[in-house]
DNA sequence: CCGTAATTTCAGAAATTACTGAAACTTCGG
DNA sequence: CCGAAGTTTCAGTAATTTCTGAAATTACGG
C-alpha cells in the first residue's frame, strides 16, 4: 500500500469495517480512499494506492457505483475514467440510508405484507403472524419517518439533532399551544390530528 | 427444516438477510425462529426445526446472546437452557442500534479521534485529515442525538415519528414562541474556519 | 464422588466469497 | 478500418467463513 501515514490508517479501518458490513475489503478501502483525496482518482491510480488487482478495482468500483458512493468525471483530453467521493457528507449518509433501505428493508417489508396476507393454517403461523404484523409495523413506522426526515435540509436536520432529547419539551409546547388543557399526566396522549395515523402502543 | 409454512418463509428471509448483514445465515434463522415462537425453545428443539447441527446451534445462540438479541431462562425441573426472543419491537430496535454502535461506530470515532491528533506530514494527509473530522463531526452529532433518543419511551418516540417532517412546523412554532435565544445545545458553533464550508443543502 | 444429561469447544471439511491474470471488449484519434 | 489506450468480464485459484462431528467440559441429582 502506498499512501501517507494518516490516510493509510483510515483506508485499512474501512477495509476491516466493510468486513463487517456486507461489503469487502477493497470496496471499502478504495471507498475511504476516495473520501481523503482531494483529486479524483483514475483505476490506475488506485491500483498503485492499495496494492490491489486492476480487475479487483474495477469491480469495487462498479459496486460503489451501485450504491451512488461515488462520481465519476471525464477531464477534457483524457481518456481514462476519474472516481471521486461526493463531499457533503449529510449527502452521503442519505444516500447509504437511501441504498440500504432499497436492499434491505423493502424486500422485508415485502415479505412481511405477503406473510400477513396468508391465512396462517396452524396455531404456531397464528401467533408467528401476530408477531410479524408488530414487526411490520416498527418497520413501517420508523421507514416512513426517516423518508419524511430526507427531505429535510442538513440545516434544518441540524437543529433538530442540536436540541435532542429537548425535542420532548417542543412536544409538550406544542400541546400546550394548539391541543387543549395541559394539566393531565402524560398518560393523557395528544389527540391525533385529523389525518394522521393513530399512535398506538407497541408490544 | 420442519416449520409451519409462515414461520418458515420468515426463516428463510431472515437467513438472507443475515448474509447481506455482517450475520450468517444460521444465526440470522435461529433469531427469526425464537422471535416467531411463542415459548421459549431449547437448542435442541432449533436442530430439529432448522435441521443444523447442534454445534451450530450453541455458536448461533452464543452469538445472539453477545448481541443481547435473545434471553436465556430456565424451568424448574429441567436442566435444559431455554431460550426466546424479548417481545417488545422497539427494545429489540434499541438493542440492535446499541450494540452496532459499540461495534462499528465506537471503533471508528475512536480511530477518527486518534487520525485527528496526529499532524499530517504531507500535503495529501492535511486535506486527509480535513475530511476526516467532516466526518467525525458527522457521526458525533449522529450518535448523540441517538443517544438522546433512545432514552425516549415509545410512546414519545412514537408521538414525534408520527409528525413525521411536521417537526419543522414545531421548530418555526417554537421561534415564535420563545424568540430567537433557545439553541438547546452547547452554545452557537464555532465560526468556521477558513476553508471549512458552511453546510448548506445539496443539489 | 459417580454417572448422566446438557452444553461448549475445536480441528478439519464444506461452502462461500474475494481476488487475480488473461482475454475480450470498447472507444477514439488518425 | 487500424491500433493504442482504457475498461470489463470471467474462469480459475486463494482466502475466508461457516458448519459439522467428536471430544472435552460443565452441572447436577443421587
Amino acid at each position: 500500500m502506498n499512501l501517507p501515514p494518516l490516510s493509510q490508517a483510515f483506508v485499512l479501518h474501512f477495509g476491516e469495517m466493510g468486513s463487517r458490513w456486507g461489503i469487502n475489503r477493497t470496496v471499502g478501502q478504495i471507498y475511504a480512499l476516495l473520501y481523503v483525496s482531494r483529486e479524483a482518482q483514475t483505476a490506475d491510480d488506485i491500483v498503485d494506492k492499495l496494492g490491489v488487482s486492476r480487475s479487483n478495482v474495477s469491480m469495487g468500483l462498479k459496486e460503489l457505483q451501485s450504491w451512488r458512493l461515488v462520481k465519476l468525471e471525464h477531464h477534457p483530453g483524457d481518456r481514462r475514467d476519474f472516481y471521486s467521493a461526493p463531499e457533503d457528507v449529510w449527502q452521503i449518509f442519505k444516500t447509504l440510508a437511501e441504498e440500504r433501505q432499497r436492499r434491505e428493508v423493502d424486500p422485508t417489508l415485502s415479505m412481511l405484507r405477503d406473510a400477513l396476507l396468508e391465512n396462517a393454517g396452524s396455531p404456531e403461523d397464528v401467533y408467528a403472524q401476530e408477531r410479524m404484523r408488530k414487526m411490520h409495523e416498527l418497520i413501517e413506522q420508523i421507514t416512513d419517518w426517516f423518508a419524511e426526515v430526507r427531505k429535510l435540509s442538513p440545516d434544518t436536520l441540524q437543529s433538530l439533532m442540536g436540541l435532542g432529547s429537548k425535542v420532548v419539551k417542543l412536544l409538550e409546547l406544542k400541546e400546550r399551544v394548539m391541543g387543549g388543557g395541559w394539566r393531565g399526566e402524560p398518560e393523557a396522549k395528544a389527540p391525533p390530528e385529523p389525518g394522521e395515523r393513530a399512535l398506538k402502543a407497541v408490544d
